[in-house]
DNA sequence: GGAGGTTTTGACAACCATTTTCATTTTGGC
DNA sequence: GCCAAAATGAAAATGGTTGTCAAAACCTCC
């Protein structure tokens, strides 16, 4: 029942950055696992439910996961070249984010903040093309 | 030739918050405006293109769309319920980003960030409901 | 060691926002 | 007015994601 879940988080867990549920399924068709695409998209939207992997959307759509080492509040910075992601705390933004909703009169305050760049290797990667 | 991309634009200003494309477009039909769909789509984009609107994506991967007042660098604190929407500045955040890159290495750094709430009208308006 | 019910799976079809195509219309320059 | 270039929009295509449903796997209690 959950070994499936298992084997789409531990994909999951070997990638740099975040991954597409295609991405992933290929993935693990590519190592000979037998599931569905049907599955995959299962397993991730539960393991996301569950505050197991995080989940962001690219700009063109796409629901791409992640399986992040902390469990903790934060938030990423993402090559937009390679994907490669780095996990960020950022207090100071919490704190701005709860006042300024606040301020307005807002409650049950949430928020994304992400980060996009382009990486020292992917940057010097451009350059020598 | 720009009449089209107009008429979108002031249907946009008239909303309070985000509007969709197919919301544009049906608005604008409701209006007797004689408009295509794929004209709207059309519209939307390049007014994004040139800044003049604002993009986000919703939680379910539709893109809304939204004129906003002041056409320097902001970000919103959106109701969840009723998409009323607040531009909000956060210099600090800008700073903190900035900041987050270039500590990993990263340039060219871009950032998204959003807040979203629950505004005063509708969290009285649950509770007595 | 089943029998019977419940859950999970996955091939396939359906969805739906968005994009593409392409024939028609409108526009601007001369 | 004429003609090339740009804009328009109806309809078809696209593609990620979700729904359907029958088959398979899994319990649980005899």
């Amino acid at each position: 029942m959950t070994t499936r879940r298992d084997a789409v988080h531990d994909t999951l867990r070997k990638s740099e950055g975040f991954r597409s549920a295609q991405d992933v399924y290929a993935e693990m068709r590519l190592h000979g696992a037998k599931i569905g695409l049907t599955t995959v998209y299962r397993a991730l939207q539960a393991l996301a439910d569950g505050g197991q992997v995080d989940v962001l959307r690219t700009d063109d759509g796409e629901s791409v996961y992640r399986a992040c080492a902390t469990d903790t509040h934060h938030h990423h910075l993402v090559c937009r070249r390679c994907g490669r992601t780095v996990e960020v705390a950022g207090p100071a933004v919490e704190r701005w984010a709860e006042m300024v909703g606040s301020e307005h009169g807002f409650t049950e305050i949430t928020h994304t903040v992400e980060v996009f760049g382009t990486c020292a290797g992917c940057s010097t990667a451009v350059r020598s093309s």
